[in-house]
DNA sequence: TTTAGCTTTAAGATTAATTTAAGGTAAATG
DNA sequence: CATTTACCTTAAATTAATCTTAAAGCTAAA
């Protein structure tokens, strides 16, 4: 997780930036608004922490240049007391949160946790997780920590069923009605031969997840 | 959780309530089509089990209604047997699940559980419980203080047999019956081979159930 | 039309559940 | 007490379900 700290004094940046790296987010700090400009537009940051007073430029025509270039990264305000006028323009200006000066390092920590975390939010990941793999709903891929494979649309429908349902006795019925259809003629062997590739696929992207077969009443995804 | 039951048989109807209070959903019920047409108008419901054979509407208009008003509460539909364009029609109609008359009570609890899932909420696995050990209807799992074990389905079917009537007398002939079917020609010496199975691994999950020979007459659950 | 990629079919191999069978144990009977 | 009968337990045999692979069949895109 990077941050990009843009703020001008000098001891306030160095205490913000220890305090951040201390709780394991990784931090560019800079000292006026040209150089945050800069930095800021390369769009690599998961978070901006931006002081409003700045030499050069200041913070709310950072925050304008950047919502002007498609950059969406969120941006922390920080304000001076009392200027409510700037707390405004910031928010219409595309800020996220804004903080008055001087505030408590947790609330600052705080309000980053939930920027990331709403961030997350917005675009919400379509990604089934179990244990240590993941199915990716958008690209139909399998994903674990030696790699990550394409299903095919009868694997991925499969391997989804099992996903809502861990550790849960899956029968062949109910899963050919859901991936074959309710009348189609689909045998069993046909989904026996797809349970024997996606066991393969796990295999190779490395998971400790397996389906287990229930002689007699179908199968099992165990984590 | 709160599920609309559509149904005319009074006696079914009621059945089904009990069925469904006692596995902890908050149940309406009514008896024609226009009361339930009324009530799955609301959206709160988070499923509806609706009959197909209806006074006023059938569910089948019903169905079509509430799509058409882009209500999408999952439905089962209840459909008497062997009337499979009801099935088609139900399914191309905006149904989720259908259920052929008669059905198992657990039947219907397993789609339920299967449907409401599919919602994202997280469902406790169905468990029945005889003082201390417990049988795990989705795992096909027996449950004890000092571990867990697989059951075949013959294992299986025979002991959730026993669980349903704990402390009763039971005949050879009846569970032959139940597991076997009723024209088969298992000997007793088949259940007996099963029950010593079964006897192992309650001993080995550490209850101290036990299931004792009647001789003459069959075996009884111990608690 | 050709091609590539899925899906289905089919057949033989494998494996685990179930059944059979046989020898032993304990309760009932007389 | 002897004997019958029901039941238990185990291991081997059988059966049926499932696995796996390869090839054939499809379908949509090039």
């Amino acid at each position: 997780m990077k941050l990009l700290l843009v703020e001008d004094e000098k001891q306030l940046s160095e205490a913000l930036t220890q305090l951040l790296i201390k709780n394991h987010y990784s931090v560019d700090a800079v000292l006026d608004g040209e150089s945050g400009l800069d930095c800021a537009l390369t769009g690599i940051y998961d978070l901006i922490v931006l002081d409003i007073m700045l030499p050069k430029i200041n913070g709310l025509e950072i925050l304008k240049e950047l919502r002007a270039n498609e950059i969406s990264t969120p941006v922390i305000l920080l304000t001076a007391k009392g200027e409510t006028s700037d707390k405004v323009q910031g928010l219409d200006g595309g800020a996220d949160d804004y903080l008055t000066k001087p505030f408590a390092s947790e609330e600052l920590l705080a309000r980053i946790r939930a920027l990331v975390r709403r961030k997350g939010e917005i675009i919400p990941d379509n990604v089934l997780t179990i244990s240590d793999f993941r199915l990716n709903l958008d690209t139909y891929e399998l994903e674990g920590d030696s790699g990550s494979v394409r299903l095919t649309l009868k694997e991925y429908e499969i391997l989804k069923y099992f996903m809502y349902r861990p550790n849960r006795a899956v029968s062949k019925d109910d899963l050919i009605v859901k991936v074959w259809g309710f009348d189609s003629e689909a045998e069993y062997n046909n989904l026996e031969v797809y349970i024997s590739f996606l066991r393969k696929k796990l295999l190779h992207v490395g998971t400790k997840a397996t389906i287990s077969t229930l002689r007699g009443i179908g199968y099992k995804m165990e984590e």
